[in-house]
DNA sequence: TCAGCTGAGTTTGTTTTTCCAACTCACTAT
DNA sequence: ATAGTGAGTTGGAAAAACAAACTCAGCTGA
């Protein structure tokens, strides 16, 4: 599965939340859908491949799969802090399709503690500054293949 | 392929650079890899579906593709503003892959231009603090299937 | 001048995945 | 007794991915 593609973390990250609909139930359980049945519904991932998806991502650490109730024995997923690690990369998503994918306003708006509607900016952790297209430079570059 | 899911920007977001490969095509350019057998080789990908993403990707105004030579005819794809906007997405996700998928040293290291080595923080692009797993609440959310 | 190489794909045939609907199983509520 | 909920699993058809070979145009070097 990892195929003989450069050495790198991005295509890591994906070989664990980059399958369809691993994000978007990632999406539902970040907003509060624990049950399969919900997140299946609010998804639209048929039931099977859902189960699969799951299954990878608390094999992955990212979910962890509690029993709530054992006399009909009753599930839910809840994510671990790889999990809540997460939501950076699902607030990117969001604030990019909301600006070029999107028509029309955006579907979910968020409010953040500081009483502004959320917009996610991504910043170099360092200097706190916006990262600008060209501010970057290698250090080191995964390898590719020869 | 809209499927009957929850109406969500996180969702049109992946309809465009969700699939196998599309997110890895974008590393490559945003590397600086601009020819078709160059991402072909650094991906992985294998041609035919290389050929279908870029395609795809310049349908969705996310690349542009360039002739910059006639003779043999010869392209170049580039990055449009909305696909250089995707950055902070791959930024995220190699910070992600870093700390909870890659083993050992992160293979890809960049430097930001304030001089330290970068790690990419998502913070609230209004009072610029990190966003926290506990600092959202909803304010409206785009509806789920009935 | 002719074989081989590069770039940018396309074609072909085979394996994997995905999709969808229906089914199971255990319990609960009417 | 019937229907409903939750959490999946099963089976078969349809779609997508994969790998290797092929095309086509021009260029390269012997």
């Amino acid at each position: 599965m990892a195929a003989r593609g450069r050495e790198c973390s991005i295509a890591n990250a994906l070989s664990v939340v980059g399958e369809r609909w691993s994000l978007l139930a990632l999406r539902e359980i970040m907003l509060g859908a624990r049950r399969f049945d919900q997140i299946a519904r609010n998804t639209g991932a048929s039931r099977d491949i859902l189960a699969t998806r799951l299954r990878t991502l608390v094999d992955a650490g990212v979910l962890e799969k509690r029993q709530y109730e054992w006399q009909p024995p009753r599930f839910e997923y809840v994510p671990t802090e790889a999990g809540r690690a997460l939501n950076p990369i699902l607030l990117s998503l969001m604030e990019w399709g909301d600006r070029y994918v999107t028509d029309g306003p955006p579907p979910t708006v968020l409010r953040h503690d500081c009483g502004a509607e959320l917009h996610a900016a991504t910043v170099c952790g360092h200097c706190h500054e916006p990262i600008e297209p060209n501010s970057l430079a290698p250090v080191r570059i995964g390898q590719a293949p020869a």
